[in-house]
DNA sequence: ATTTAGTTTAACTAATTGGTTAAACTGATT
DNA sequence: AATCAGTTTAACCAATTAGTTAAACTAAAT
């Protein structure tokens, strides 16, 4: 009996997450990414299905990077300026690692947002740990008043955004160069919880 | 000779917005187009040759609302804390009237990056005059040491985030309710501003 | 050597999609 | 009424795409 070659479903899986990630439902292709795991199209539905099938696997993978594991960080014990470096460095890091991730799943969920609902029913995302935290700062004095929403608005929008613009920003700010872009990205891991905590903190 | 319709030409482009900036350009079909604008899928080919022609006007529509005009305001003479408010209010309220765009136009630049090249070549966007601004604030020790780049990415962010990441914010933040959502994005044209200059300001 | 189960492929199918065409309609002008 | 340019449509075409099928290959087991 012959081995199954373990590695051609990884790179299918890959391949997969690489054209999803960059073109999107709509615009991927089943040739194209035949091509990419270095097999032949039929191939693919012996491993998967469908398409649909192919894409909702890639895309949970990639929603379950972007959401979850991330927001339990925020539900920890810890100081609140503590969690906020903890939590935005730890947050750019992953789509550092992952920078097509979030216009993935922004994009995907905009063109069919009942997805949300399929997807966060299953597992119970609450920020409301987070967001009490905030309010008891606020009522101690320790941090200015906000809507403890705008501010968690704030924070993702920091993390998430150089990543979802990235073209333009990269043209506009750094005449396109890649690298220095990259560096950008990297200081924002200090410089972003700075900034969030500047804005925040009495005195 | 019969007189052209006025109102066809329109009620097309008013379609293709809406099906464009909702599906992207991959996921929009002529078809859904036609039957939207009220008229035959051969009229819109009678109106404009291609989908691609048809695209590349709504697109250019999209980016110049997003980009270009509002670039603007950061060049006029203005005290910066001043600057801050106007733009962020100004850009804010741009949004949630094309609530659309920022996804749109992010989504089809990240899929089609050279069409930057394309669009920014013919005209100057520049933010250097915005970025000596802040760093000559700093150098007089009105602000606080900060990257002007950083800055202006962070004003961008908090700006264009919550229109692209609409659908998983209104539900996580505020179990679906649109008119909520809403108010809450209607609330951030002041609370924005606020939060920028708390973080930037010395004292 | 032959069998056999798992693996891979080329060739095909059905459906969708962007785009074309030629005919029909409309209403002002003569 | 007849004409005529501009407008609208139904029917069709060619290309692309997701998905199928049946045959061929591979290598371990007998």
């Amino acid at each position: 009996m012959a081995e199954k070659d373990l590695n051609t479903e990884q790179k299918i899986l890959e391949a997969a997450r690489l054209v999803f990630t960059q073109k999107g439902f709509e615009g991927a292709r089943m040739q194209e990414i035949a091509d990419k795991a270095g097999i032949n199209k039929a191939l693919l539905h012996y491993y998967y299905r469908s398409k649909d099938k192919l894409f909702e696997g890639v895309f949970r993978e990639a929603f379950f990077t972007m959401v979850p594991q991330v927001m339990d960080l925020l539900k920890s014990e810890m100081p609140l300026f503590e969690k906020i470096r903890f939590f935005t460095s730890n947050y750019i890091e992953i789509f550092i690692n992952n920078p097509f991730i979030p216009g993935f799943v922004l994009h995907e969920l905009s063109v069919n947002p009942k997805r949300i609902v399929d997807l966060l029913s299953n597992m119970g995302i609450q920020p409301a740990l987070f967001l009490d935290q905030i309010q008891a700062e606020i009522d101690k004095g320790i941090i200015k008043p906000i809507d403890p929403r705008n501010l968690l608005t704030n924070m993702l929008a920091m993390c998430i955004f150089p990543f979802v613009a990235r073209p333009i920003l990269q043209n506009i700010l750094f005449t396109n160069d890649e690298q220095a872009f990259a560096q950008f990205v990297e200081d924002r891991k200090k410089a972003v919880p700075e900034f969030i905590i500047n804005a925040i903190k009495n005195e």
